[in-house]
DNA sequence: TATAAAATTGACCGGTCATTCAAATATAGA
DNA sequence: TCTATATTTGAATGACCGGTCAATTTTATA
């Protein structure tokens, strides 16, 4: 209860703007229990980032399967992303963008903790975007001299861009018309 | 004296991590002096965030600069954007990213002040991008059918990512080997 | 030099922060 | 039922937060 707390109120405003006294209250949990479980305000903040990101694991490997084409791959992506925007918009009225990179941005300069787990996290949804630019090395749609690793990065970086932006303008509508257009022309893909 | 402290200090770790007390101290300056001449820690934000952004406008200009062509451009841009970086982090141990989108992304959620001010930054830092594209396009390099309005946009997003990945990881390297064949596959540039 | 305005000082405020703790209560195993 | 362990309680801690203020000093003007 604590660590689903932790996610909802961090991921609204910041880390350093929620107090445990908030994630505590929000939990109906007391103070001190909060300390009986974790040993720091920091602990729960790594458990709760990196719990919401396990969360979309599931998701992910669905739309990544080997068994898609690249293009259907990329396609549900997209769709799933935009939905997935949008829903959470509707929810809390807000784009929310990243959790791990707007918890990495905030506290990168100031726990080494966050910094690496943050990374440990980018890198694993890098794979993602690597093993699909492959699937279109795979099927021939891309330039085959290129460097894949490079391109699923690109991919990723630029998403990470994109979900600034529509943090900060709060509008998941940057999302829906640009995004794959985008990605295949980072993709190269021949058409 | 306040505002260049207030500069260094938020970029170097975080908002709500640094306190008017320390910005007073850092700058010899009394608390009572801070609020003679600012009525808020947010007012400071805000001006040192506007004014550290209007201190690249200079050199931003003469990068883009009309006289130059497309590529001339681009070259020195990547050139500029990697050198400045470097020095940063040799001179704070640190990539700081974008102080803007670092401020935009801890306080969007919080304070609408800050959520404005970035996007207008945001939005003059576009037209660089997009003027850059249509320079592209004029000289015929990529396709014509193209919006250069979402093409510059698209050019800025991917570099708010790559500082993010920099800032993250700590390496300013990220900007040295992929940023100019990244913006040029995003431009679609005819090789 | 007289005077009004601007700037500086540093103590002070109420509130919030993460964290602690001793005591009370609930739970589970023998 | 007895006992040891896990959990819960809520008040207390000291540090720090942004912001205030009356008194003082500096500066500029005339």
């Amino acid at each position: 209860k604590l660590i689903n707390t932790a996610k909802d109120l961090i991921s609204a405003s910041s880390y350093a703007s929620v107090g445990v006294a908030e994630i505590c209250k929000q939990a109906g949990v007391n103070k001190g229990s909060f300390y009986h479980f974790f040993e720091s305000k920091e602990e729960l903040g790594l458990i709760a980032l990196e719990d919401g990101c396990q969360e979309h694991e599931p998701q992910l490997r669905e739309i990544f399967a080997d068994s898609k084409t690249a293009m259907q791959q990329l396609d549900t992506f997209v769709k799933f992303f935009y939905e997935y925007q949008e829903e959470e918009f509707d929810k809390f009225g807000r784009v929310r963008g990243c959790p791990a990179v707007n918890l990495g941005s905030e506290m990168a300069t100031q726990s080494q903790h966050f910094c690496d787990t943050v990374n440990k996290i980018m890198r694993r949804f890098d794979s993602y975007f690597i093993k699909l630019a492959q699937k279109f090395k795979d099927e021939n749609l891309i330039d085959n001299n290129v460097d894949v690793e490079l391109l699923g990065r690109t991919l990723h970086t630029h998403i990470l861009g994109l979900k600034i932006i529509a943090k900060l303008e709060n509008n998941p509508l940057v999302f829906k018309q640009d995004l794959k257009p985008t990605m295949l022309r980072i993709l190269g893909v021949k058409l």
